[in-house]
DNA sequence: ATAATAGTGTCTGTGAGACATTATGTA
DNA sequence: TACATAATGTCTCACAGACACTATTAT
């Protein structure tokens, strides 16, 4: 009966590939107090008068209303809850991390990718506690990154080991072996979670790469028994 | 400062090794509606009313208000929410794996630990859905016993290379090479994660066993590069 | 031919798995 | 002495790390 005041919500760190390598960060610009007009984490409020069936709904919903964008992978991350974090009161943030496919694009003039290094060197602040959220997050790819397979889903689908590879470091921060990921990607074959669609790709110079398929055989990513070492 | 009516707390998954080396689920007996009267996870209700500066702070609130308890470990595991896990409407739980030391004790009739394999076996059923809680809590000790040292906090800081592997074994279901273990735990000394205490325990038959004390340095576990492989 | 990029082969090191062997206590 | 338990040694295997080498395209 007792109904407690506190404010939930869900917020979520998308992040896309770019052409660069490097991660980039979405934003949207809020449209509501607080902090009206700033660009921040997309995220809905969760209460008993939506509809969401569940948080993890609420999730998806709040990416989908949002952004309209699917993630190819989303994943809860953790929940921060304080009375400081949001200005009008003790308030819970339950985020969550989404990958996007590298050609995610986006529609409309209040929604925007921004380089993730910006946010996490403070270059580009956020509202809220939010730049500590996307640390968070951050911290948990790459921390996956390193016994699992998780970075294939910042790829589409049919991918080269040279983007792989991409994936990887950008996800890790240091660099990876090839003879490395490639020993990875070739236990993955075995397991059922790549094949080897016949074709090739051309890049401009050099020799044609062969074009692997992500297929998923679970939620998450493939987990190796070996972490990277740096 | 709209106030979104949810009804959100946390709730301890609070874990004991027991004599026999299997693990034991602390459990209070619920003193309001709904389902008062019957066995169920401690929790607290998290509200601005509260005088918690934040989530991690509920958690250790809920043990040591409700059990007196100070667990050697605690961590948080996620977070569930919907509209039919609570009888009273949409709520939110965040829940936290404690682990405690194996001398802990109660005191009170209305709290009480019981073996976590019934729980999870659903021969003894709890309200809510804290059964689903309690196996994804244990889902994440033996998730982690896969390649951190986690285990180690369901002993006393002077522990027998055989009491470890007995937390080992209760973690992560199935059996360990000793001799691994052994290779791990001297990985640990290395780090100064664990010092051999010159002293010697005599158990009641064979060659007497070294003392080592778990000298954490870090939040959470030692982490190995390598799992333990099935 | 040369440059550029993809892919393979080789060698080393580490640590888990399995099992045998040795060490040190009690009855 | 026999027995029980602790601790160590040895061998194999899988896989990461590093780096050399080969392969296949464009210019």
């Amino acid at each position: 009966m007792a109904s407690a005041e506190v404010l939930a919500g869900v917020d979520i760190v998308a992040l896309r590939l770019g052409e660069q390598g490097a991660l980039q960060l979405l934003l949207i610009r809020r449209g509501q107090a607080p902090f009206e007009g700033q660009w921040a984490l997309p995220g809905v409020l969760v209460n008993g008068r939506c509809a969401d069936a569940s948080l993890d709904d609420a999730a998806e919903r709040a990416l989908q209303d949002k952004a309209r964008i699917a993630p190819q992978h989303l994943e809860q991350v953790a929940t921060v809850g304080n009375a400081v974090r949001d200005p009008r009161g003790w308030s819970l943030s339950t985020f969550y991390l989404a990958l996007l496919a590298p050609d995610t694009e986006l529609q409309g003039e209040d929604l925007r990718f921004v380089p993730l290094a910006e946010v996490l060197g403070e270059a580009l602040p956020l509202p809220f506690d939010h730049t500590q959220l996307v640390a968070q997050a951050a911290e948990r790819l790459a921390g996956k990154a390193v016994y699992t397979s998780l970075p294939l889903y910042l790829l589409a689908s049919r991918f080269t080991v040279t983007e792989a590879l991409a994936a990887f470091q950008a996800s890790l921060g240091p660099p990876v072996q090839h003879t490395t990921l490639r020993g990875r990607l070739e236990k993955m074959k075995q397991h059922g979670w790549i094949v080897d669609t016949g074709e090739k790709n051309q890049p401009k110079m050099g020799r044609p790469q062969s074009l692997l398929e992500h297929r998923p055989q679970a939620a998450g990513g493939f987990i190796f028994d070996r972490s990277v070492l740096s």
